[in-house]
DNA sequence: AAGACGAATGAAAAGGATTACATATCATGG
DNA sequence: CCATGATATGTAATCCTTTTCATTCGTCTT
């Protein structure tokens, strides 16, 4: 293993010089800096991160904090992260907050300096708690956030989304708009139902609430189908279905097929992320798009620039979402 | 930040000693050890972590590869390794092989010593290359293995699944069994394609070309489609497929109803895995279960050995498979 | 009773990089 | 021509733990 005296030997300098050099440090004469550059090259030598770890008092190691991976949604946005944490000289360190306290993990992380930042992809919007985590501890939230916190989050705007999905039901002329939701307290739950909740007023029609329902709190798919029973089974049921997850949207397209409904043309239904779900089965999906892939490379650049010492130009970023009509909706036919 | 030294004044001993109560040597006199774990515990004293992989030269940190965290088949084993190197102390760096070639990744690590050791989801049976690291590097195939090389490795038995999945088939009544395998050059897809061929011959029925279609590579829903297709839109088509992963599994299902043909009962359908696919839609499918968790679980216990220099006591570990019967099966009428 | 041995503990080196501080060199201004 | 300051480089301390080697002390052997 060939160490950093072992380069200053070659090159004919001190250890210093080639840290400064590795560092990109300015106060090197260039000619030197060619010098060792060249005994670095040809020694093929590369610093020992353990050592410099202990030097610098990092561990160049961030903690994501997800519900489930096995969830493509999750797993889509962790891959984005996982890209830009290779680039930037991160491991990741996932925890399943399904299986762990959240709280817990971030204090012992901080305690215990086993991670120099942290991403959290789940924590409900009223939550206090991360405050004092974040004020002391670099800190990004992805996809959702905590309104009382000022800690620093990445999302899309998911009231423009719902807003947006809904007016699309509404623009292929249908006005028995329902929702399934969850009944979760996230922010982006609470978001697009007021989305939602908004499109329909702006458009004149009157919010029904036997056209609402929730699944559970991860949006199980079970639960979810239990869900677009409730509201497809009714006499005066909707004809058009905004759910708030693909997986919701998958279990009231498949409800629709027991129950003798057509999709699109009796019931359209419009799905959210745009993850694999979307076109597994037929009719495939129309659905908002998140952009995963982005989410978790912005997280994992934000928490960079924060664990650098940098303040944040942007606290609270916001990436365009996109929509794409599939076969789920079409417009409402008057003589049906 | 409390370090060893803090421990040592305060227990009245050298740091020596705090060390060699910390990794529970034998040389230390139970009196002074007690006193020593007192100190420890009143400071809640954690060794530093950086400090302890500089000096014994490790990063406990472990190489994962796998083609795709987004597949949910892959998410699950990752998700078993995920807890079990957390329970051991491991961070995982997990790298796809979608987007960099394996070799060099494995080469780049040991030069570097970025990780202790490596476990391999993918990788074809024939590959020779991965001998010489595994000579040198604790390394450890999951899921599938290459035939030349004697790395240790965990998976099912392919084979016999393969064989019990087309028997199951043949056992409803079946004899015109199909299978929709992939193109790529996996140890698990030829196994199980032995299977089938061998449940075939013993059940005294004759392979037909005809009824046997390849999906892509990587298993992709498209490709799988396309496969269904051609099985399906023969005139004398089969009156089973057996699916060598549930996605191609899901495949069949749509192109089926595409067709007009029913499942289970024109067609039974079995898939591969037993992930979150399997109960997306009706008819939810009969699968081959993997024990997901456990493989990555094994996976990353195997490793801990190599890792700790000691000899496996098997290199080759096979888990128990198990199926089980959804509604994509059925026995075979014969006024059909 | 002296020497040998084993057990328990301590002192200090080692691991490899970063960085505070010291020093050397050179140019500039008075 | 010397003092001053800037620039470039080197020396050595530091980060914290593990581990080798040395030392101490008590016990056993002969």
């Amino acid at each position: 293993m060939v160490t950093i005296a072992d380069v200053a030997k070659a090159a004919g300098v001190s250890v210093a010089t080639v840290s400064r050099v590795m560092n990109h440090s300015s106060l090197v004469a260039e000619p030197t800096a060619k010098v060792v550059r060249e005994a670095i090259e040809r020694l093929s030598y590369v610093p020992n991160q353990q050592a410099r770890n202990l030097r610098r008092n990092e561990s160049k190691t961030v903690l994501v904090l997800l519900p489930n991976i096995t969830n493509p949604y999750y797993a889509n946005v962790f891959d984005g992260i996982n890209e830009r944490a290779q680039a930037l000289g991160y491991t990741l360190f996932l925890c399943s907050t399904e299986r762990q306290d959240p709280e817990a993990l971030l204090k012992e992380t901080i305690e215990y300096k086993r991670a120099d930042g942290a991403i959290l992809m789940h924590i409900d919007r009223d939550e206090r708690w991360l405050q004092k985590y974040s004020d002391r501890f670099p800190i990004v939230q992805c996809c959702e956030y905590a309104a009382p916190c000022d800690t620093a989050h990445v999302s899309v705007d998911n009231y423009r989304a719902g807003y947006e999905a809904t007016s699309y039901l509404v623009g292929l002329g249908r006005r028995k708009v329902g929702i399934i939701s969850s009944a979760n307290r996230m922010m982006s739950t609470l978001q697009r139902m007021r989305g939602y909740q908004d499109a329909l007023s702006d458009a004149g029609i009157s919010l029904e609430d036997r056209y609402i329902a929730c699944s559970d709190e991860s949006y199980s798919y079970m639960s979810s189908l239990q869900a677009a029973r409730e509201l497809l089974s009714q006499p005066d049921r909707p004809d058009a279905l905004f759910c708030i997850s693909d997986a919701i949207a998958l279990a009231a397209v498949v409800v629709a097929g027991e129950l003798g409904i057509s999709v699109p043309e009796e019931v359209s239904v419009v799905g959210f992320d745009d993850v694999i779900y979307t076109q597994m089965i037929h009719p495939y999906l129309s659905t908002m798009i998140q952009p995963c892939l982005a989410l978790g490379e912005r997280a994992i650049d934000m928490l960079d620039q924060l664990i650098a010492g940098h303040p944040l130009e942007n606290r609270n970023v916001v990436l365009p979402h996109g929509f794409i009509a599939r076969e789920s909706t079409c417009p409402l036919r008057e003589d049906a």
